[in-house]
DNA sequence: TTGAAGGTATGATCAATTGCGGACCTAGAT
DNA sequence: ATCTAGGTCCGCAATTGATCATACCTTCAA
């Protein structure tokens, strides 16, 4: 069972949901932009600076948190955005990688 | 530039395009079952006994093949559809042992 | 206590995806 | 000549995806 924010555990992400998270070029922007930084670095939503409005990009990291590629956990005033990367490694050994190697 | 079926070529091969084609289960049901089967297999589309009509089949090849992921050759009477393996392999390495991994 | 920064929720809109039936095409079999 | 199998193409409907504006919540800082 995903917790109250919606993280699936490693054996819950399903591949259909994250390749469709990836598909998208706005999220997988930001999954390669985390790859690209010392692992566990924080970041807010805004900070990607993704073209679209605050709403969607609410929407966006809803559907890469839902998937399972990052993690979304509080900090007071802000909600920083980490790469599941040792997860997204052990469900699917490679796609990261992928990503990586695709980045611009 | 595409061929006047819409195969790319191994380089015009995007990875957006192939995550899209992959992350319907219809269309990764059909990449599994030619993954199961000798290099090189000859399959018609309705072959794979997929629940959705002649039209809604011919759509759904389309967007395989134009993602780069099957190849669509006349055979006279039918067409027959093979999976680009290599091709695939050589541009994303690893992506179809996933699909393989994943099969049920 | 007020303001600002960062996010969420809701409801709307518009585009893309998925689906269908039906008309049609081509090659092989009858 | 006609039939059939396998597919395509063309509308069209239904669903899902992406987007926005607006209103709102929470925490920190002034």
């Amino acid at each position: 069972m995903p917790d109250a924010d919606g993280h699936p555990e490693v054996e819950e992400m399903r591949f259909g949901d994250v390749l469709a998270a990836l598909a998208d070029p706005h999220r997988r922007s930001v999954v390669a932009e985390l790859l690209d930084q010392p692992e566990g670095t924080e970041r807010t939503c805004a900070s990607f600076g993704l073209p679209v409005s605050k709403s969607t990009l609410t929407y966006h990291f809803r559907v890469l948190r839902e998937a399972g590629l990052i993690r979304q956990v509080n900090r007071g005033n802000s909600r920083k955005v980490t790469l599941r990367g040792a997860d997204v490694d052990q469900r699917f050994p490679g796609l990261l990688q992928m990503v990586r190697d695709e980045a611009p």
